[in-house]
DNA sequence: TCTGGGGTCCTATAGCCT
DNA sequence: TCTGAGGCTATAGGACCC
């Protein structure tokens, strides 16, 4: 979906059409916060998502700032998402505004195809989308990228020299800031020279999971399957103070509330949880986590809250916390036991 | 100066066992 | 009895994604 939140956001304030718009935190930019989504207006002044909404600020006072409302585009997302598994049930859900589609069984062309789900959506929701048609999910979803927005990009293996080849390394998902610049140290900027990059040097300086991945993916070569179905395999809840904090029952009061949150989402999924995770962020920004397993699953609040309350004390705090947080890791369903492990569990 | 919140996956290390 | 090679698990941190 194309700029997804700030044109749901349109859809009930017509009236700030064509003003650079930047939803992010509380909509305060005075606020700790960042930005989830700018408008293109917006963007033109260099805002994107992730920035701090105080350095969005900076860089266009004369934005509206607006505060993210999950729920909103989380309806909208359902809406979509219905129209896409009416196409194929061959369908993965990619976060609440991207999907991957497996069109190969359909007897339609692919171009009509696009058409169709990109008239269907805009039918349904007025909202505009960007699609990618490729032989595999990591060139489909280069080629959406690559016609933003309102977008249709098709690509063949034989696009994969002239079209995927120039663009930056950065391009390649998988590949963030910290990889980008180690590319660039290495003298790597494009994909084209990435999939010159012996694969033997990757491997040294990547390690042989992203180093193989980087070289396959520079070729186009992904087989990754398309996933249908999910299972959650953590549950967490953080939050970052508007103000660091130094008073230890602060945290706990705090962390003590965070527990009861995660706790009554895993409940009414009906997961049990193996492992419990705390989170500390120190003032600058030193981010520390110290985790339990237990002797077995649960979802009693008695046993989550202690093991919670021992990875806080062993985090030694002699500077002010900015973010706490804890996660519940390695869950399964309650009621049932995972075929792949031992039927005692 | 500033850097959210929800996740996943990978790597390194240490302890334990064979 | 000592040493080393691997495998497995738990733990901590980091990179990346939307």
């Amino acid at each position: 979906m194309d700029a997804f939140f700030a044109a749901v956001e349109l859809k009930r304030r017509p009236e700030l059409t064509g003003k650079p718009l930047v939803i992010g935190g509380r909509g305060d930019p005075t606020q700790r916060g960042v930005v989830s989504t700018a408008s293109y207006e917006a963007r033109k002044f260099g805002v994107h998502s992730a920035m701090p909404l105080r350095t969005a600020y900076r860089l266009c006072p004369g934005a509206v700032f607006l505060p993210v409302d999950f729920e909103a585009y989380q309806r909208e997302s359902a809406i979509t998402k219905g129209l896409l598994r009416a196409i194929t049930p061959r369908m993965e859900d990619v976060g609440i505004d991207e999907a991957f589609l497996d069109i190969s069984e359909l007897p339609e062309d692919s171009a009509k195809i696009a058409q169709t789900i990109k008239s269907r959506i805009f039918e349904a929701t007025s909202l505009s989308c960007s699609i990618g048609i490729a032989p595999n999910k990591l060139l489909a979803k280069i080629a959406s990228d690559l016609n933003k927005p309102n977008g249709l990009t098709i690509l063949t293996e034989q696009d994969i020299k002239t079209k995927i080849w120039p663009l930056a390394a950065r391009k390649l998902p998988g590949v963030g800031p910290k990889t980008e610049q180690r590319l660039t140290d290495l003298g790597i900027e494009t994909i084209g020279d990435l999939a010159e990059a012996p694969v033997t040097l990757l491997v040294n300086q990547f390690g042989p999971a992203q180093g193989v991945y980087l070289h396959r993916a520079a070729h186009g070569i992904d087989d990754s399957p398309l996933i249908t179905h999910w299972q959650p395999k953590s549950s967490s809840r953080e939050v970052t103070f508007q103000h660091d904090i130094g008073d230890r029952e602060v945290l706990l009061n705090t962390l003590h509330a965070l527990v009861r949150e995660v706790l009554a989402h895993l409940r009414a999924d009906g997961f049990r949880c193996r492992t419990v995770t705390v989170k500390i962020r120190f003032s600058d920004f030193e981010t520390h986590t110290r985790e339990q397993t237990l002797a077995s699953p649960t979802d009693q609040p008695a046993v989550i809250e202690q093991a919670a309350l021992h990875c806080f004390q062993r985090i030694l705090l002699n500077k002010r916390v900015r973010l706490i947080g804890i996660r519940l890791g390695d869950l399964r369903k309650r009621n049932s036991v995972r075929t792949s492990t031992s039927a005692y569990d």
